[in-house]
RNA sequence: ACUGCGGGCUACUCCAUCGCCUUGUCCGCCACUGGCGGACGGGGAGGAACGUCCGGACAACGUAGGGCACCGCACCACCUAACGGGUGGGGCACGAGCAAUCGUGAACAGAAAGUGUCACAGAAAAUUACCGCCCCGAGCAAUCGGGGUAAGGGUGAAAACGUGCGGUAAGAGCGCACGGCGUUCCGCAGCAAUGCGGGGGGCGGAUAAACCUUGUGGGUUGAAAUGCCAUGUACACCGGCGAUGGCACUGGGGGAUUUCGGAUUUCGGAUAUUCGAUUUCGGACGUAUGUUCUCCGAAAUCCCAAAUCCCAAAUCCGAAAUCCUCCAGUGCCGGAGGGCGGCCCGCCCGAGCCGGGGGGUAGGCAGAUAGAGGCCGGUCGUGAGGUCGGUUCGAGAUAAAUGAUGGAGCCCGUCUUGCGUCGGGUUACAGAAUCCGGCUUAUUGGUCCGCAGUGCUU
RNA sequence: GGCUCCGUAGUACAAUGGAUAGUAUGUAGGUUUCCGGAACCUAAGAUACAGGUUCGAUCCCUGUCGGGGCUA
């Protein structure tokens, strides 16, 4: 039953890509957002802006950087939090606003990336950068996320991109 | 009826799904009474949670004394835990009205305690006289000199009570009548502010949101307060200031020498390292296929975000005598520095204090959510509010939880006689961080009340 | 969370409650030069906002708005 259910919203909401992702989806997509997967240390977020990678996908911009192997065994694979610039948004309830939309898109797609994973003990750090000056619908924040997630798995993750040697820890 | 202004109340509802924070019960795993995961339940932002402008609760520290500063408040009475808040009353200003009265507003003690300031203009900005008016003297006269005066002129934001009469050389509250202002005394009303009436004496410009005076209140710092537990480490080092001084008494320790006794071990002796960490290179030992581990040397790099936090203590057989030395306690003198909230006097504590540099830790629990609480009813009071009874309880995070999606109700608009269709909206201001009482400011829609204006009806 | 200070031309700063808010630099125009620079002349440009006290407010008071600093 709930199976029937979270594939219908997966259908409803991604009606392009329902089709590709149904038949390989897991039967209990995690869709949680634990404590363990959000990214809380100063040191990493501050390193993320000084010297971790980016790209970005209109209204959002990812920095990432990934953890070292012996770090935290067991933990997330993907540390993640929300960052709104104070100078775009004056009002913090327009930034909490936009802050829970974003951590909502990243909750509904991030196995997506989960599933590419499986089975490597890489751990990444993701720090989302909301660049748009104003406030955004739902739908094209979350379809930013899900094209974000695709680029970051195509240039980084898959066989086919050679990773770059930038498995450095961050300091 | 509409519009505008001001004020009060309210702050959309239901269902389904996926999540988040917190909590109760049960189960499983790891671990050893905590963590993780799961199942089923309970709860989950505001009227302003904003601002941080006042007042308290609570907590730590302080609580010999005196003086001087500092900050707030200011008609009266009451409410309250308290307030700079509120309620009621008084006077004042403005507006309406013939008036009675009504509405609105405000930081409404003192300018007759003292000091300061009042630009420009004006003679003069507070014991002032330019023109003028009058008297006297000089002079033929124009005019000049001395004196009186403040009615008239002019300047200014403001000019020395107003009008009339008397009075005078000319004038002037100099006197009188009427009026105004403020002060004081008496009577009446009122708890009081104050009002009304009468009498005495008076006419002294403004400014206290200038200094100030009077009255009154204020101990300081704030939950990052404060208490407990856990983790971890290095009194390596440098600079500055100051004690370890003297006397007396008591107690204890150590060392040397001599003597005596006991136990254990035993062939005898020697050497190395120094603030720490990381990386690289070289070497040594043991082991080894290799990895890893220990030690040594060299080189390079790093070495705090910060404090009133921590970096500590003990240890080498016994007894007696003599000598030396050290430590602790008590009393007196000396004493860097510290405390009495900013300063001074005065009082008290006192052996370490200050600065630089380095290392460690920064996690958890309590504080912390049942309270001057909400609602209903009775009762007292004009009212703010008090009191009694019943009932009810409902966020507690810590990089910090309320979001997303769909449907229905509801609202607006178009088309339509209507049913209904289609499109849109479902919001504004805004997010708890110890709690509470106020104030200020922001604000969509609905609704109610007051005031003003316009139109219509009677 | 708590405490505290500030707001003046584009920028950096002045101005005792008193006339038309000043100085430097920048901007614009002109003179000079073959052209540019420098120099000289001229002009525009501001008291965060609202209310109050006062004859009069950048200054004094109150409230909003914005910015900075201190505090583990």
């Amino acid at each position: 039953m709930n199976l029937a259910v979270g594939i219908w919203l997966l259908a409803f909401l991604l009606p392009l890509r329902s089709a590709k992702i149904s038949p390989t989806s897991p039967p209990m997509a995690d869709f949680t957002f634990k404590k363990a997967e959000r990214l809380k240390s100063l040191k990493v977020i501050g390193g993320l802006f000084k010297g971790g990678q980016s790209f970005g996908v209109y209204p959002l911009r990812l920095f990432w950087s990934e953890h070292p192997p012996e770090a935290e065994p067991g933990g997330a694979p993907v540390q993640f939090t929300v960052s709104v610039a104070k100078k775009n948004f004056k009002s913090a309830v327009a930034r909490n606003r936009i802050k829970r939309k974003v951590r909502e898109a990243w909750r509904l797609n991030k196995h997506r990336l989960y599933r590419k994973l499986e089975g490597t003990e890489r751990q990444f750090a993701f720090l989302v950068l909301f660049v748009a000056k104003e406030d955004l619908p739902m739908a094209q924040i979350e379809k930013a996320m899900q094209t974000m997630v695709h680029l970051f798995f195509k240039k980084n993750i898959s066989p086919a991109a050679n990773p770059p040697g930038d498995g450095q820890p961050l300091s």
